[in-house]
DNA sequence: CTAAATAAGATATGAATTATCTTTATTATT
DNA sequence: AATAATAAAGATAATTCATATCTTATTTAG
């Protein structure tokens, strides 16, 4: 019952991309520095970013990565699905023949309430929202 | 971002048991049967359900287990931290140390905020919901 | 006292998560 | 044009956790 820590990582690098000007190159060493996290794992958390097309990558001597979508348009929820794959809290959500009663029982339906309302809030938060307040910063201002 | 098996095998061992008559002492054979799942699995599940005291187990013939909490007061939340230990979004909710900002910014906030809605959630749900209401049936009439 | 029934506990397997290492592509420099 | 440097892409590895199964201990009945 927790995110995993790639999609933990991969918030916090578009995070820091976007509190870049518009439009900058950023290396994952770069992001990978500016969030603490492993610059190995975060260079294959960016690939699958990159894939889903949310954001561009750029091989080579300057290459790197930028935003393809818009940060107010990539909702929290949106990254942790590229990563951590579908929202599911119990199988029987989204497999009803996985559950015994096809779905029909009382059980079923609280997985299904409790997931819409933890999607519903995923949705409400993007990217933008963490980059543009002060209290995004995901560093203290010693180490920025 | 999902309950375990696990945690779904044992609510529904549970609330099979919360079926029968009050004081029914029930086997893990009857309960896996009845609920479609792993007996061997589900033998252990019950060990760390009963080493929690919710449930009291008796060794031998004649053995099994019974509940030692109300249904009623067992709720989901409840079960789900026994079986897949304590519901922590994201580990910097718990662990302001593993956060680079001290738990102080606004990514940190929302996944708090989410966690809070999500265990609150959880708890308004018993075992008991699940057994007294017809649709709480685990199985189909056929089978049952 | 023996056999059967039952949970408890130890062990095993497999998948997913969390990485690291190697290769390929691009650019800049000489 | 050739070479070196830089960066992402892709392949591989290690670790952890979920999901079981197998063996042992305990109790009761006959």
């Amino acid at each position: 019952m927790n995110i995993s820590r790639a999609s933990d990582y991969a918030i916090r690098g578009l995070v820091y991309m976007a509190k870049q000007p518009a439009g900058t190159v950023c290396y994952v060493k770069d992001i990978a520095k500016n969030t603490n996290s492993p610059a190995s794992f975060m260079s294959k958390i960016f690939q699958t970013l990159a894939k889903s097309g949310i954001i561009d990558s750029f091989i080579g001597t300057k290459g790197g990565f930028t935003f393809n979508a818009r940060p107010e348009d990539i909702t929290i929820k949106k990254v942790v699905e590229i990563i951590d794959g579908p929202i599911v809290l119990n199988r029987c959500v989204v497999n009803k023949s996985s559950c015994q009663n096809a779905g029909n029982c009382d059980v079923h339906f609280m997985w299904a309430d409790i997931q819409k309302m933890l999607t519903k809030a995923l949705s409400s938060y993007s990217i933008a929202d963490f980059a543009t307040d002060k209290k995004g910063n995901m560093l203290p201002e010693a180490v920025q």
